[in-house]
DNA sequence: CGTCTATGTCCAACTAGTGAACTCTAAGCT
DNA sequence: AGCTTAGAGTTCACTAGTTGGACATAGACG
């Protein structure tokens, strides 16, 4: 970093805020970079140059139908960056570039009782086999974004308890993968990147405040706060699930009764079932047969809604977010779910704060955490990145 | 403004720059200067004679023992701010320096059945005493922070209902108040000044997460997130007043039932002792009881501290802030309520988001609000109005 | 009393952005 | 087809602003 108030740094601000303004459109010509950067014409011109020259951007020379307009956008092979999503019963990678353009994704199975080092190569494996796939150059993998299913310490880096399955508790993911893949990589729980990903692509696009709550085996939520996850100082922030609805309600796992996520999440869910629908139904199941008329599962989403509602109704009332999106596997659901969530919101939360809230279901499904975790690394990466030469080659900033 | 990330821009943040370490340190001298911002000594040089011909700093010229350094300091007059807060029964001012130094402070009873110009013409009058009284110039006050006890709308500035009296609701404080000053006036609601007032000068120094809980007639938060006051998009964040404790429980004044400040707020508790107590009693009175030892307003208090404990829990849960601050008449009560939302917290809370949690109490008492609103016109002052003409003369920017 | 050292100032060099003039090309009009 | 128009991008001379180094200054130290 250079001193910071001189020319130079200046200099780079402003290529920074090109290249910031070239990914966020995917292309550009120059007159609306000036425009949207505020920079003079001439000076885009200049920095648009340099940023040819460094490999950074491309220019395709006449641009379809305009006038004579030569848009500007990211190289293709400017680097790309990578989503990793651990999840409790499978892994997903996606790879993007940097316009925010996914180039290749899949997902396969993990072993419930798989150990830790055996998933963390099972990833490796599949990122490197999806970058193959795309034809772009390990090289140019800017960063890698790290979803896992439990609390994380991020001080530490260490996954805490509640996590996956025993053997991956006290583990470093971050670490782990940055060994295996050579690359700066970040970590964040599941129903945090399932926020950034909806942000980004799903249904919160446009939202500068959202709450992405997750309900699976858990309940879980993902706090957006003007634009960026907020973590909360100990990193423990959106534990609505552990918010207290009942005070002589069913024993939860953290110890405490009434949990919203004893009326919600699956394992406490699905035994309400099992007399009247058998012993191996899922949270999918219920929800296919809600779908399909049962009047059983229908009752009991209904009943998991209401509750959602109320921790919800909290939430807003706490933090006024614009827009709730409902991500797991129950927001297959629709507007069986989304409908009581609706109706407790409006009960139990104040009227102006309930007005301006909008209830939506996650548009990515499964893929949320994933795509966040893109995301993730997206944001975490600074586009300086793209400047300094690590990507390419690594030479020192002044020769 | 003019166009960002232009030298001009950049001359102007180095501007900013130096005024702003120098307002945080109190004085320095010029190559102090150059060593925390990072500037060569030639540009500080510069800086500091452009300061100085505006009027914005003041060189003394030898200082005290050193080697022949000149201290550079914002000049005393280089402005000030004020801070004005509308309770519920009195109305406070204080006056402030750049330096974070309350300059003056007074407070006088507010009629409650004063009407909302009188309010509003008490104020003016108060300001201009203290003004008078501090003896800087009226033309040096760069801005003004307004405090109000009741919901108001950002968007229209506009005070909405269950405000202080109905009188008031409807009107635009900072127009008004504007109007009387001739200034930039910046508002807020009660609650969030409280939580930036104990931040800057209170229990919460130190501290970039924070919860200010208010408990007086009602029951508010005010949210500090990463050093700012989060308001949520709507503007109605910190509600804690209203998330439901008791589905069954009493009806509240929203509409709803069980909220917390059915459990907590004076409005609702002090009828409870009216039987044993007498019916003239205030919160304040009930708080001097019960440390005198009065059995039964203890006992009230411990009650009050329990749900506000539970309330709380689930703040922490959600937000996972590193302090809450008690503020209000209660606060004053000391541990006979801080210890019961403790152990409320401790119980209802996960382990993991209490554990790094401080309840303290606030340390400034009903000062908080004036001198949260100090601090609010000085935050949203920014350094840049130093720099403009407008305290002075009001010049264009370019001759 | 001379030397040392840190402070602040001045100046020439340099970096980087800007407005204005200019070129280029496609579209629209006659 | 030929002329006009207008937006896109480039070039150039100019200006704003920072910087390194030379220089003056004055207390501290021996």
């Amino acid at each position: 970093m250079e001193t910071p108030g001189s020319q130079s740094s200046l200099h780079r601000a402003n290529l920074e805020r090109v290249v910031r303004a070239v990914r966020l459109a995917g292309s550009l010509t120059q007159a609306e970079i000036a425009r949207t950067t505020g920079l003079s014409a001439a000076t885009v011109s200049n920095i648009v140059r340099e940023l040819k020259d460094r490999g950074t951007v491309e220019v395709t020379p006449t641009s379809a139908g305009g006038r004579r307009a030569r848009s500007v956008s990211l190289s293709g092979d400017a680097g790309i960056v990578i989503g990793v999503d651990f999840g409790h019963t499978h892994l997903r990678v996606a790879v993007g570039n940097l316009a925010h353009q996914v180039l290749a994704e899949e997902s396969e199975p993990l072993d419930v009782d798989a150990s830790s080092t055996q998933g963390f190569d099972r990833a490796e494996q599949l990122v490197s086999r999806l970058i193959e796939a795309t034809g772009v150059d390990r090289t140019k993998v800017a960063g890698v974004g790290l979803g896992v299913p439990g609390p994380i310490d991020l001080e530490s880096g260490t996954l805490g308890s509640s996590a996956i399955l025993p053997g991956w508790i006290g583990t470093r993911p971050a670490e782990e993968m940055k060994g295996r893949l050579g690359v700066a990589v970040h970590v964040d729980n599941d129903a945090n990147l399932g926020a950034l990903g909806e942000m980004v692509w799903g249904s919160g696009r446009g939202v500068r405040d959202l709450a992405y709550i997750k309900v699976a085996s858990g309940v879980g939520a993902g706090l957006v706060i003007d634009g960026k996850i907020y973590r909360g100082p100990g990193g423990t922030a959106g534990e609505i699930g552990h918010i207290t609805l009942d005070e002589s309600g069913p024993v939860c796992r953290c110890g405490n009764r009434g949990c919203l996520e004893t009326f919600a999440a699956a394992r406490y869910v699905l035994p309400l079932l099992q007399s009247s629908h058998g012993t191996d139904l899922t949270m999918e199941g219920v929800v296919r047969l809600a779908r399909e008329g049962d009047p059983g599962c229908r009752r009991v989403i209904a009943d998991v809604g209401r509750h959602i509602g109320s921790g919800v109704a909290n939430l807003c009332n706490l933090l006024n977010p614009s827009r709730v999106v409902l991500g797991g596997d129950l927001a297959e659901a629709g507007e069986l779910v989304l409908g009581p969530i609706r109706e407790s919101v409006g009960r139990y939360a104040i009227p102006s704060a309930a007005r301006q809230l909008s209830v939506l279901p996650g548009a990515l499904g499964g893929r949320a955490e994933v795509l966040g975790a893109l995301a993730l690394a997206l944001s975490e990466m600074g586009d300086s990145t793209l400047l300094d030469g690590t990507l390419t080659v690594a030479t020192p900033a002044f020769t």
